[in-house]
DNA sequence: GCACTGTATGTCATATCTGACATAGAGTCA
DNA sequence: TGACTCTATGTCAGATATGACATACAGTGC
């Protein structure tokens, strides 16, 4: 239930923007990968602006480079302890958090008025 | 490593407002904890909003009782994933995710140490 | 008192995640 | 070409989370 539809998104391409609830998903489950890839996303950003590796990041992490890439791929398997996680050992607040989460969000809601 | 040191949290007290780092949690685990501890309130008032007992949103969570009832208190043996994925299915959109993370979060705005 | 509802807590088999490892592709440099 | 770096992908044993169950406790109404 909680692998098998992220699992056909995996194989469908990924045009990710928005690329969810046209499988069927429950808005729900669609929320969700959204926001796990908006933290993948922040994560490769954080690291590359921080100047690591998937390796050196592992290594802070105490985790190791595949897992590194298949969170940054947003790999099903990875699960948002594990991307929260990292993001705030790189030194991410919760207010960046919650804008990468929102970063994963349809088009909803407007700004300000 | 995950599950120790918040085991000490559990066993401590729960001051929750900013009883973290207080013992020796490094910033990121702290920073996890009280994320979670935000998302488990707002299950709580969600669900309470929405009149439903734990039963009847174990029910709809296709999950039981015992488990909501671990998801609000903060259990550390529930994860993120669960606690996003059931605000979701409340109807909580992203950005009231956002929101509940960052009321977990300790000073807020600038400044460091 | 008893019965009922809602919630809390502990245990446990199974499902899922995790780190480690192997391996491969792409790019750079000499 | 080969050697090197960085990243991607697959696999698997061991760790962790999950749902289900039993049980307990507080409150309500009778």
């Amino acid at each position: 239930m909680r692998k098998t539809k992220r699992a056909k998104l995996e194989t469908a391409g990924w045009a990710v923007g928005s690329v969810t609830e046209f499988l069927g998903l429950s808005h729900a489950e669609a929320a969700l990968i959204e926001m796990k890839l908006g933290l993948s996303r922040s994560l490769r950003e954080r690291r590359q602006k921080c100047g690591l590796s998937q390796v050196q990041l592992a290594g802070r992490l105490r985790s190791s480079q595949s897992r590194v890439a298949k969170m940054e791929a947003g790999d099903p398997s990875v699960s948002m302890d594990l991307l929260v996680n990292s993001l705030l050992l790189l030194g991410a607040t919760a207010t960046d958090l919650a804008k990468a989460i929102r970063g994963g969000e349809k088009g909803k809601g407007r700004h300000a008025a």
